[in-house]
DNA sequence: TTAGATATCTCCAGAGACTATAGGTTTGGA
DNA sequence: TCCAAACCTATAGTCTCTGGAGATATCTAA
C-alpha cells in the first residue's frame, strides 16, 4: 500500500494534483487508513502514469476521462479512442499553424528594429498600432 | 463620443472584455454620461485596437500594460519596447518547439492504428499506458 | 409624452488545470 | 514516547476572459 506521497514520488506528479485528478473523477477515490489518510495500489500507479503520460501528449481531462472509460471495455472495438487521438492531433497541428503564423509577424517586427529609437519611431509599437503592416491575418 | 457597444462593434472587442480591460489598467476609466455609462472618444478607440492588436499577437496583460506605459514617453529610447517584442518571439519559438514533438508523437501513435481493434489491443491506449513506446522526451 | 425595446451598469461565478496556503490530524522512526 | 514529516480538508489564487442576474439608462416610435 502506497501513501500519496509515494504514489507522487514514483509518477512525477504532485500530491495536490493527485487529489485533484481524484476530485475531478480521473482516479476513484482510494481506500483510506484508519486515520482516513489515502492509500493506494499497484493499479492506483498504473492509471496514474496513465493519466500524466496522456497529459504530457496535451491531451485534456475530459479527453483522458474519456479514454479511461473506453479502457474498461477490453473487448470493444476502439475506433473512439482512435478517435480522440486524431482529433488531438489535429489541434496540436492548427495550433503550430497559428503560432507559425505569429512567428513570421513578430519576426517580421523585431527584425524592423534595432532597439535604438525613440518609442515614437519605434517599429515594434508602429506595427501593434497598425494591423495594416502585417503581411497575414492573425 | 462613443458607447461602449459602439467601441466593441469597431474594434471587435466584446464589451465585457474592454470593462476587463479597464479593470486591468490597460485602458483609463472612461468618462460618464449623466446616467454613468461610459463614453469614449477617437483616442480611447486607437489605444483599444492597439491593445485587441497585440493580444491577437499573443502578448500578454502586463507585457501590453508595460508597452502603453513605455508609449506614453516618445522620446525615451525604444529598447525596452523591442526586447518585450523579442521576448515574446522567443517564447512562440519554445512553444512551436514543443508542439513539434508532441505532433511527431501522436503522429506516429495515431499511424500505428486504424481504428479497428479490440480496446486491450489499441496501439493508442497501449501508448499512452507506456512511455517507453515513445521515440521522445515531451 | 410615454411605452417598450435595447443597451448599459455592478457584482459575481465559471472555465481549465492546477498550485498554494492555513489550520488541524496522523504516521513513522529514534 | 515524542516530534518532525506527511497527511487531511477547505479555500483562494493563477490568467484572460465570458456569461448571467437584477437594476438602471437611453433611444425610438407611436
Ligand atoms: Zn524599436
Ligand atoms: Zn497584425
Ligand atoms: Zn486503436
Ligand atoms: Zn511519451
Amino acid at each position: 500500500m502506497l501513501s500519496i506521497g509515494d504514489l507522487s514520488k514514483r509518477t512525477g506528479v504532485k500530491v495536490p494534483t493527485i487529489r485533484y485528478y481524484e476530485q475531478m473523477g480521473l482516479l476513484a477515490a482510494a481506500e483510506r487508513s484508519e486515520g482516513n489518510q489515502r492509500r493506494y495500489e499497484r493499479q492506483d500507479l498504473e492509471r496514474l502514469a496513465f493519466i500524466r503520460h496522456a497529459r504530457d501528449l496535451g491531451l485534456d481531462i475530459s479527453a483522458i476521462r474519456e479514454l479511461i472509460a473506453l479502457s474498461q471495455h477490453p473487448h470493444q472495438p476502439c475506433g473512439n479512442a482512435d478517435r480522440i487521438a486524431a482529433d488531438h492531433l489535429k489541434s496540436v497541428r492548427d495550433k503550430i499553424e497559428k503560432l507559425k503564423k505569429l512567428e513570421q509577424e513578430l519576426a517580421r517586427i523585431v527584425s524592423h528594429c534595432d532597439g535604438d529609437h525613440a518609442i515614437e519611431d519605434c517599429y515594434v509599437i508602429r506595427s501593434l498600432s497598425d494591423h495594416g503592416l502585417c503581411d497575414s491575418e492573425h
